[in-house]
DNA sequence: TTGAAAGCGCTAACAT
DNA sequence: ATGTTAGCGCTTTCAA
């Protein structure tokens, strides 16, 4: 008992049973103002009483417009889950939600597969290329070839994070991980510490290039010699924190900076179960400002980064796009902020 | 410099290139077995080389057909985060994910706005009938209008979770709730526990009804009295467990049945805080069995559900029934299993 | 303010 | 095995 028996109401029949023609209806559902009243009322009327709905297949192949963005997540939402934090996504699918909602468009989800075959799930976008534009939510090196095609095939796209290549040409929406992370890094300096480790994540993101980066200016700016023992490179996970945690407090360390907030509650575990205490013994901070930062304990000092703003600019940037309103390229960078709490 | 200067190259290009006619074209991309090999090589060869990337408009246009299905969560997604658990939804987004990328189906994501506007949710997704079926994922009450809508326009569509109306009209996938939730009192019983309190979960949500009908049969079964005192109606969140648990402490009880592992993890805090012991003092049953029930100290004591195969058999059963493949309606109830941990 | 008519790009029935 | 043709439902000139 599926859709298919009584063929949808089209424009021609409420034109027909409004005696007026096609031009007429197709004017008043698109608010045309050339439509005196009394026809506007008969045909509202009609469209009210015979339900009917445009079509949407129809409009999109007459005015080469679908209303129609598509959202790429390319890992696979269970991955994230139970390796990153699902707040990131969560935030990010909610407010582009948001704005896209607003503003009348639908939102084409493209989550990575847990077979793990990129190459054919970027090709599975592209061939099924019913979206006027894109929001590439990742900033990691797989994905490259599908940037270039992209940009090769003149789409509008708007990436949350800073891209890997071209990132000139590239219109993208992130936050200053340099300077966030150079005002983390000197934070713990200023409090006194000396030996400042760090837990960098997935080294196939760039924001942990640009946080390691952070680090290191910070330290320099200090004249503090830049260890490499006391850099860790792992993955955005809390057993990642957890273990390289682990490993630094054998080095010997009095602080440590987490490449996110998943991470610094990973090694916490790893510093109390050592029977250190935090902040005395090892100091702590994150990034992100998720939810758990403020419930940890001690709760945790980290960089908070507007996660839904990120998400809304990219989606509004990339609807002002399609519509003409925007120049392109545009690079965006939200401003962060050092929350202070009792884990340093 | 967006996409609208070089017009899209279309099968009519695509044909003259070949030196062939436009159906001859079509078939190559549909695969039909009515072209010689040559001319397939022909026509892939000119495909290949111009880009050619079928207009997905024309073609539902002249198919009927989108090739999209849409997947409705009437709930914010930060709502449910910060008062639910992400990985329900995070686990119902993935699976929809594998079946429909396997299957050729592109994704079309509603989630419900911070706005509260729910009528206008709906109204949006059905004035923008892009899809050629839908899943809904939630059962709770308001989304009755929705629902008769849909019966109405006669859409194919899945619920995940029992609808709250013509639920024998309808198809959905969900579990026996009533009977896990007996399970679980029984097994409370079994241990010996007298006084075994529950709290339940949002009102509006259907769940939260059979869970609590599952714990009526239970004591009935038994002949221990239903005492009203001892039944707390909330939300699934932590908050509400933590607060219901508390207040039931002050009752005097020996157990509770909570209506998600998320309430049980709350009740957990306040139990603890109260400086009775789990499960000595008091037991604790959770319900969904997420990642934290396992990580919980004591570990918690709850009933298995599986999220992913609920949503991957909605996906399958929606994406046969367009396909011509299934009957319908169809109820399905997947199995659920009592897990045993240290928190009874 | 309204209508007539062309055409967006594709598929499928029919003819060859 | 291939081509011809009609038409899916809409928007948008252009003419009235």
């Amino acid at each position: 008992m599926s859709g298919k028996i009584n063929r949808q109401v089209s424009l021609i029949d409420v034109a027909e049973q409004a005696g007026v023609s096609r031009s007429t209806v197709s004017r008043v559902i698109n608010n045309d103002a050339y439509v005196s009243d009394a026809t506007r009322e008969k045909v509202l009327a009609v469209i009210k009483e015979s339900g009917y709905v445009p079509n949407m297949a129809a409009r999109s192949l007459r005015t080469q417009r679908n209303q129609v963005i598509a959202v790429v997540i390319p890992d696979p939402l269970s991955h994230i889950f139970s390796s990153d934090n699902p707040y990131y996504f969560s935030t990010i699918i909610q407010s582009i939600t948001e704005v896209s909602q607003q503003r009348d468009y639908a939102m084409l989800l493209w989550v990575g597969s847990l077979d793990g075959r990129r190459e054919r799930f970027y090709e599975r976008i592209l061939e099924k290329r019913i979206m006027d534009g894109l929001i590439l939510a990742a900033s990691v090196d797989e994905e490259q070839f599908f940037i270039e095609e992209l940009l090769t095939i003149d789409i509008p796209f708007v990436m949350i994070g800073r891209p890997t290549i071209q990132p000139d040409v590239i219109n993208y929406v992130s936050i200053d991980n340099v300077n966030a992370s150079k005002t983390a890094t000197e934070y713990l300096i200023q409090q006194g510490y000396r030996r400042i480790a760090t837990i960098a994540g997935n080294w196939n993101n760039i924001d942990s290039h640009e946080r390691l980066e952070g680090y290191k200016q910070a330290l320099a700016a200090h004249n503090m010699p830049y260890d490499e023992a006391l850099v860790r490179i792992d993955a955005f996970t809390m057993a990642a924190g957890y273990r390289q945690a682990k490993h630094l407090i054998s080095q010997g360390i009095d602080a440590i900076f987490a490449g996110s907030d998943i991470i610094a509650i990973g090694a916490m575990q790893a510093i109390q179960e050592a029977g250190l205490s935090i902040p005395d013994d090892v100091a702590l901070i994150g990034f992100d400002d998720i939810p758990n930062a403020r419930n940890a304990i001690p709760p945790l000092t980290t960089i908070r980064q507007p996660i839904d703003r990120k998400a809304e600019t990219a989606a509004s940037l990339l609807l002002d796009i399609l519509a003409g309103k925007a120049d392109e390229p545009q690079q965006i960078l939200l401003p962060t902020e050092l929350v202070v709490r009792s884990s340093t």
